[in-house]
Order: C-alpha cells, then structure tokens, then sequence
DNA sequence: GTGAAAGCGCTAACAT
DNA sequence: ATGTTAGCGCTTTCAC
C-alpha cells in the first residue's frame, strides 16, 4: 500500500544513469546511448512511473494564453451560457497562471474571419472555437496547423480538420430522440413538421443530420407518420410557407433553439413541440405546458470542458479525447430546474 | 494584457520585507510586527496577488491519503460505476502524488461501521463515503470530525453531519419526473403501483422521498390514478405481496435498480415500466421495449466529482460546494448510449 | 520579529 | 553521450 511515487531522481538512480538522461529519454530528446535507453525504459515500465505533474509545469511556467472564438454572446442565451462556461473554465485556469482573450463575432462570415485573422495575429498558445460556418473554417484552421497553434472545436464538429478534440452531441442521435419523444407525445397517428429556422441551412450539416436521425426513427419502426419538411428565414423568421401545413400538424419538431418562437406564431394549442435548447423563453413554455419537451446541448458543460482540456494540455502537456460526445438530455417541466 | 503573475518575491521586494515575512503575512502565522503587516497587505491588495497553485502544492508534498467506503461493487453494476468514478478520479489524484484506499462493505450495518473503524483506524487525510444507513452514520460521522479530517457524501445524504460536500440527486424531484413520465406513458386514465425493492426500507428515506415526489405530482395536477405501494424483501424478491394488484395495474414505478426483476416476473408485457439505473439487465429491456423509461443517478460522476472535490481541497485548499445536485437524466432507448 | 537558505520534482542549459 | 546544476514559486526551518 506505501506506494510512494517515484521521482526521476529513483529511476536515475535505478538505471544508473544521470537525471539529465532519464529526462532524455523521457522526452525522447534523443543523444542517448541505446544502452542507456533501455536501462531507463526498464525502469519505467517496471515502477510505472508516473511523472509529478505539479513539478513539470511548475518549471516551464510561461504565461499561457488561450483564445475563445464565439458568437457574440450579448444577447444570445445560447451562446452566453456557453461563455459562462469558458468563465469556469478561466478561474482555475487563472489560478495556474494563464489567460483567457475573448474574440466574438458577429454572425456573418466575413465577421468571422475577421475574429480568426485577429487571433492568428495575437498567436496564442491554443485556441477554442465554436465554428457555426463549415466551408470557411477548413483554410482558417490550417492557418493555425502552420502555426502549431493547438485548437479544440466546440458544438460544430468540422471534417477533415486535426483539431485536439470536438466537445459536443451527436446529432444524428438527438434527432432520433427527438422523434422518439414526438411518438411518445402523439400516441397512434398525427402529422409531423420538421422545422429548421437558419439563414445558411445549405452551410449547416448539424442541421441536416438531426433531420436525417428524426426520420430514420420512424422508417426503422415503421410507423407511418406523415413527415413535412420547412426552412424558415429571417428575423422574425417568415412563417408564410408554413401556412398550408400548419393546419393539419399535430407535432412540431424544431431544429434549432427557436421552438418558443414557432409556439408563439401557432395558434393551435394542442400541437406538440419538441425543440432545443433551454432559453428562457423555452423554459417559460415549457414550464407552463405550452413545450412539451426540449433537447439540451449543454453548451456550459462544452466550453467548459474545452477549456478544461486546452489548460491540461497546455500545463501538463495531456492529451484531452479526440471525441467527446456530451449526453443527449431529455428535459421537461419536472427536470429542467437541475439542468440550469 | 501583460498581466505577469507576482511572485512572493516580487511581493518581498515591493514591500521591502523578506520573503518569509510575505508567507507568514499570508498565512497569518504570527511573529510579524504591525508594521510588516501592514506593508505587505497594502501591497498584497494593490497587486491582487493570487498564489501559485502549482508551486503552493509542490512544496507541502506530503503523499494524501483518500478512503473510500463504499458498499461492495464485485457483483453490483450501481457500485461498479461509482468505482469507475472514483477509479478516474484517482488516475489524476495519483498524478500529484495522491493515493485512494477503498474499504468496501458488506450491506449490514456491522459491516458499514467495521469499514469505518478500519478507516479511523488508518488516519486518511480525507473520506469519500456512500452512507446507505442513515442512524448508523452520524456517530461515526463525529468521529472524523473529531479527528479533523474532511469528508464528502454521495448518493446519499445525511442530515446534520459536517460534511464538506454532498453530491447527489434530489430524490424528490426524480420522484415528479418518474411521475411525469409514466403520466405520459399511460393516457388517460390507468392505475399506476410503486414498488420498494429494500431489505430495510424503514431506514431508507431516500425511497420515501421518491414516492412523495411521484405521488406529489398526480395530487398537484389534479389527476385521479389510483397509486398503491408496496415494499419487497428477500433475494430474489418475495412477490406475493403484489398479486391481487398486479392483475389491474398497468404501470410499474420501480424506485430502486431493480426494474428487470419487476420486468421479469410480470407476465402482462404491457404494463408500463419507469426505473431506476442504468445495470446491464435494465439496459438490455430498455432497449427491447420491455421497460420504457430509466432514471439515471450517474453514481459514476457523483463519485468522480467526489474525489476531485477532495484531491482540490487536499492540493489546493479549495472549498468545494457545499450541494451538488446532479441532473435528473431521463433515460430512453435511444439516448441510453451516450450515459454509458 | 526577521531574513537566509534549503528543497519539493522536473527541465534545460551547460559542462565534461 | 552523459552528468551536473540552476531554478520554477512556495513553504519551512534555522540562525540571528
């Protein structure tokens, strides 16, 4: 049980060789005898050393800065409790000595890259960015490749890009529970409308696989529901082309944080409503029955373990998970209290 | 931007004291003249000195001891999960020259108290502890405070104890989503049973606390199911008591983990099942239809933010939350994957 | 009451 | 190629 760790100073001295050449071939700093190289790795392996990671960042302690790329946030409860999270992230980071800088952007992509090009001039250690736009991030991330700039992606998983790490859900899988919950909603038949409310639907695969895993529930289970398909625009969004559908709908599944809007503009108080996102104009439905159900991305819990993940490496030099794929929670009038 | 971290040296030179006169100002550890005091936290103000973390806990590297009492997890997936938690907490723990000993239980009160003793007995620098017998703890409870060593409740409160932390859910209230959702299950109309599965029910009042919540939630809402209780021993269970009921019930709410048991014994495939916990049985009839929803107490974050609340009050002195409820996740066939 | 200095474990620059 | 050593920031012991 008195399994003390060992020090570099133990293994040198178990090998035989200096502390200079532990680190060495620790690091794999190379300018070691292959005899030596061996003699320490048997070391290694046999004691299962664990190296005091208080004690290396502790030395190279530079002033570590990370950048945040987000959506302005202002007045967007979205992106705010997403910031909230960063701001979690930030205490703990501050307290080891790091910083974070803030560059928000407007939603247009232009704006966009204008916050990228800003953070690839100030050069920080890594970077977290939520990438609402594809196409335009690839080229703005190989920017930060050449720079050995490390980055993890928030809530918009990019392809082909070699990010540390994506932090968000599945959305496939959340359009399945989405669709699972309107079955439940509308026991036996009832039309459905599934309702996308973005400017750049084309731009936005996340969207286009929450549709796809909604439809496949009800193709795998069979059950035929009748399932329509909108895109709405602007701001307010124009619900003309709803107009036709609306009458015989029965459920509404909405893809983006806006269900609240979309209640607001039906006037069929029995229509079933799941959408995402706990805004206060959702939980307010919600809460009195007008929502029934809402998909919870935990943008908090992304930043926050972006964060988190950008600091280990960057302190401890610890890998973070390529992948990780938050829960998908189902919320209700019942359980939404604990998710705030 | 430039905001370089002080130093104690800094701090020594600006007051023009020598350092260890700065740490004794800091600690307040005495034998400092008014003076000195008051030079150093002029400065320690006007600076917003924030100490070193790092470097703070290289230095008292004293090896920390976490116990563990927990009840016996070889053949109990509940308490597997609460390992594994504890397991990755200790992967970091030991990182910074930490160890974790588990003292595991038997589930008798003899046991539970014998555990304990072995723990006094053993000195640790701080307990994680799963209290499952309320009477049974408060006195050993004392004994640690006595010993002044810091403690961390999960899973299941205790009233009036000095602990450091609880993290949990609030049974309560998973109690009114279980209502909620076997509402939803069953339109209309449909008498509903609760069942306790639990040797010692008396002394369990986080069973209690779920039925008030699921009872609670059909009052409020003025819908009239007829819900009749009913608490099971032995293993396997002693059923007879459910068999004139069983016959007109047409849903089940399981409080504790042992829905497949219900789920097995129960011929109408019908019935309506709302449980508890994610075992491997419960999964596999979640998704096969044969129980239709699960609550999840994540035992597996409970006893990882456990161990990290500990490790950080250990290495940094940082106090955790005094409450840390958990969200009450609702889970279906199709979301269950991403709670494994 | 105060200051000087050693040392936690690791890293990297500098000798050899 | 290998060994030695200074030093990261903080704490604590030991002189004075």
């Amino acid at each position: 049980m008195e399994e003390r760790n060992y020090t570099i100073r133990d293994i040198s001295r178990l090998a035989k060789v200096s502390r200079g050449t532990v680190d060495r071939v620790i690091h794999k700093r190379g300018k070691v005898s292959p005899e030596a190289i061996e003699k320490v790795t048997k070391v290694l392996k046999e004691i299962n050393y664990k190296p005091n990671l208080l004690a290396r960042s502790l030395k190279s302690h530079k002033h570590n800065r990370i950048a945040a790329i987000i959506p302005h946030y202002q007045e967007d409860s979205y992106w705010q409790k997403c910031v909230n999270g960063i701001k979690k992230g930030e205490e703990e980071f501050k307290a080891f000595g790091g910083t974070i800088n803030y560059y928000t952007y407007d939603k247009t992509k232009a704006d966009y890259e204008q916050a990228f090009d800003k953070v690839l001039k100030d050069k920080p250690d890594a970077v977290l960015v939520a990438p609402i736009y594809y196409r335009e991030s690839l080229p703005l991330f190989r920017k930060l490749e050449d720079l050995d700039i490390p980055y993890v992606l928030i809530n918009t998983p990019i392809e082909n890009a070699n990010y540390k790490s994506f932090i968000g859900q599945d959305y496939w899988k959340s359009g399945r529970v989405a669709a699972q919950l309107m079955d439940l909603l509308l026991p036996g038949k009832g039309d459905v409308l599934i309702i996308h409310v973005e400017e750049d639907f084309e731009n936005s695969t996340h969207l286009h696989r929450k549709e796809e895993g909604f439809r496949s529930y009800f193709t795998e289970k069979n059950k035929n529901r009748t399932i329509h398909t909108f895109t709405l625009h602007g701001e307010p969004p124009d619900f003309s082309p709803l107009q036709d559908a609306i009458a015989s709908a029965r459920g509404m599944f909405i893809t983006t944080s806006k269900a609240s809007v979309l209640r607001r503009y039906v006037e069929n108080e029995a229509i079933r409503i799941v959408g995402y996102d706990l805004t206060p104009e959702n939980i307010e439905f919600l809460k009195n029955g007008k929502i029934d159900m809402l998909i919870h991305q935990n943008p908090h819990q992304q930043a926050y373990d972006g964060i988190s993940f950008l600091s280990e490496l960057l302190l401890y030099k610890k890998e973070p998970e390529y992948r990780k794929l938050l829960p998908i929670d189902i919320v209700t009038s019942e359980n939404v209290d604990c998710y705030l």
